[in-house]
RNA sequence: CGCGGGGUGGAGCAGCUCGGUAGCUCGUCGGGCUCAUAACCCGAAGGUCGUAGGUUCAAAUCCUGCCCCCGCAA
């Protein structure tokens, strides 16, 4: 603690999940941020209005400069950089590519915070991968604090921390894990300035990927045990959402128009064996669809352009009058839908 | 000016094209049936139809402005 001046620290992130970090290090005693870096602002809502990140709205907040280069390649961005003369780079889901002489230029190292038990999934979408993998009982979520190296999500790293994933949907694990690496990173910092701090190197062995989630990895495949179509859903929950159309049967064997739903995650129930993965069913306990194993029970569901509903209200309202019983099939939906 | 859907008793919807009695499923409350029930039967309460104007003898319904919600897209 011989430290008469705080460690210069530069920020790098841009969603929601680097804003926590950037919270939490801009209330650590031992360091001073001296620019936040983040991505241009974009398009993005309804109406397409240019949006800020989470990252520079707390930024700002905060009153800390804010900088927002296209790319961090060009010698113009660098030499604004290396005038902030950081002593640490403090990177969280920035989505920009850090050239060598980035990597190079803190005085003390650059760090990664990383939503994952390195080396498992690497990449883009370590969180929602971790959830829609992760269906066996047991399955572990967590953060990894790493030096950045050249190789994406593959340098050393100085500590990890876990939690079961559990009925956790991408959603809520994403803010458990937010919070966690805010911590984790604070606690790897404190330790590179007391000279204690110890990176281990990643096995590549053991590397998986978890790459970027499009809008079909919310396509649900009922052909799937149901464990894992549960695990499916809350993975892409809140996005992009798990999407399934329901083609449903009248009394008078009238087939009604496709119903493009998005659901909230449900409850695994009873065997199904003796009907074809996507049967949908009536009963008692509302909706439910026959998986490759048992019955998924719907409990909240969000028909396009409404608002979440109970699987009740659906029953009560768009699909009033719907026969008890097998009354139809989910499938995929198509492109549109 | 990105595209589209929607705002009707507590919930989910129909009615709007072709203006004129407020409808359906559920919930709530009361009663009945039943050993019993979330089942069934009977009855009741509860809505200035998002909002402000306009057209009209008459507007949930047609026209215009505004507010709010949602999906696509990013």
């Amino acid at each position: 603690m011989a430290q008469t001046q705080k460690c210069r620290i530069v920020f790098m992130g841009t969603p929601e999940f680097a804003a926590a970090s950037l919270k939490r290090l801009a209330a650590w005693p031992r360091g001073e941020i001296v620019a936040v870096y983040t991505q241009p602002d974009r398009p993005a809502g309804r109406g397409h209005k240019l949006a800020e990140s989470p990252v520079k709205k707390l930024a700002l907040e905060l009153g800390l400069p804010v900088m927002q280069p296209d790319s961090l390649k060009g010698a113009e961005a660098q030499a604004e950089l290396a005038a902030f003369k950081p002593d640490l780079l403090a990177v969280a889901a920035y989505g920009l590519i850090l050239p060598d002489a980035v990597l190079a230029m803190p005085t003390l190292d650059t760090i990664n915070v990383h939503a994952s038990l390195l080396p498992a999934l690497r990449g883009a979408a370590p969180i929602q991968r971790a959830v829609m993998e992760g269906w066996q009982p047991g399955a572990r979520a967590g953060i990894s604090i790493m030096r950045i190296v050249r190789k994406l999500d593959a340098g050393p790293v100085f500590a990890t921390d876990g939690l079961p994933i559990g009925e956790h949907t991408a959603g809520s694990l994403h803010d458990a894990l937010a919070g966690i690496g805010a911590e984790l990173l604070v606690r790897v910092f404190d330790d590179i300035l007391d000279g204690k701090a110890q990176a281990v190197e990643q096995d590549d062995a053991l590397a998986t990927h978890a790459p970027k989630i499009s809008k079909e990895d919310g396509f649900i495949d009922w052909s799937l045990p149901a464990a894992q179509v549960h695990a499916r859903v809350r993975g892409v929950t809140p996005w992009p959402g798990a999407r399934t159309v329901l083609v449903t049967v009248d009394c008078d064997g009238k087939q009604r128009e496709a119903l493009s739903l998005i659901l909230a995650p449900g409850k695994v129930g009873q065997s199904a064996q003796d009907h074809a993965p996507g049967t949908v069913r009536v009963d008692a306990d509302g909706l439910s669809i026959a998986c490759a194993d048992c019955w998924y029970a719907l409990t909240a569901v969000k028909p396009q352009g409404k608002k979440e509903m109970s699987a009740r209200d659906l029953l009560n309202g768009v699909l009033r009058g719907l026969p008890k019983g097998v009354c139809g099939l989910a499938r995929a939906p198509e492109p549109g839908e």
